[in-house]
DNA sequence: TTTATATTTCAATACTATTTGAAAATATCA
DNA sequence: TGATATTTTCAAATAGTATTGAAATATAAA
């Protein structure tokens, strides 16, 4: 296989896994594209390989910016801006699971903290009870975990985790 | 707060959960309805608590059954069929990890392990391989963890992590 | 300034995914 | 068996999301 079909290949396999977790199909093909290039692109580059409208590019690259996952970069005595992806995939990871788990999970993990204390001895509102409490349990867990990960701790524990399971 | 009104919240925050990590909204509402409901529901149940029509109720039921989230249960003397939900809450998560691991991990583990060996010498090309290198081994592993994981296991794991990474 | 270039915005449009509902299939009972 | 209850299917309708493209805005050079 060659090196621009592997490419599309990653692109197009980028897009579809990032659209299956939620994420917009162009946002992960800006990003894959970026992640494959050499060099830093415009955003002209962008929607050309990619087919797609400038206001599409431009939307994408700015949420790809708020995400960590992509950087600026002037380019001396050149006018418009140039994008570069994070290509460490530890650091891309942990930028994803970040982003995600502020602004997913947090809000579950705060509507589970209120949900702890419904009243009722009946065994309808005991099994609720069980239910959210062990759900808080388990999300307050991952928060935590998340939280406190930084790219060599995701490495030494996905490792462990792997090797001990093995 | 009332039961009754937990149970909506819940129901609510859970499939707006779901969609963002790209399980459609209807699904993860009838899992919702389901763990929060103390005895089995039928279908006519499902539609009319969540307002939603036959066809809807019918196809996320059997979804969730395939995802083994939620079992059939069958009353003495009754003709027609009554769903229950896992309510273990460490036993949902196994769950709901292994049949996406298993639908959009792995096609990407596939892809990149075939793009292990583009050739060429310059830059790009030890660029890309590295890239893809480094995420076929993130994504392997977190393969290989999820695919070995029971519940004691993710149990002993996020709580042992937890307490280290505080 | 003015002119040229680049970026951002957003209403209109295209596209995708979900949901409906009624008909067909299936299962159960008498 | 026929009558009745229940489940399944799926084409069409609807709702939801993403994308376009051109106008508005911003920024830099002349």
């Amino acid at each position: 296989m060659e090196l621009k079909e592997a490419r599309d290949k990653f692109v197009e396999a980028w897009g579809a896994f990032g659209s299956a977790w939620g994420i917009n199909r162009s946002m992960a093909q800006v990003h894959a594209l970026l992640m494959v290039s050499h060099a830093p692109l415009s955003t002209e580059d962008v929607m050309e390989q990619l087919n797609i409208s400038r206001g599409n590019a431009n939307m994408n690259l700015r949420a790809l910016i708020d995400w960590s996952l992509v950087r600026r970069v002037l380019k001396p005595g050149e006018r418009r801006e140039f994008f570069e992806a994070e290509k460490d995939v530890w650091k891309v990871a942990t930028h994803i699971t970040r982003e995600r788990k502020k602004r997913e999970l947090e809000p579950l993990v705060r509507l589970l903290d209120e949900l702890e204390d419904i009243p009722g001895a009946t065994a309808e509102a005991k099994s609720f009870r069980k239910m959210t409490h062990d759900l808080h349990d388990l999300t307050t867990r991952l928060d935590t975990l998340l939280e406190h990960s930084t790219r060599r701790d995701v490495q030494w524990f996905v490792k462990a985790a792997t090797t001990l399971l093995k």
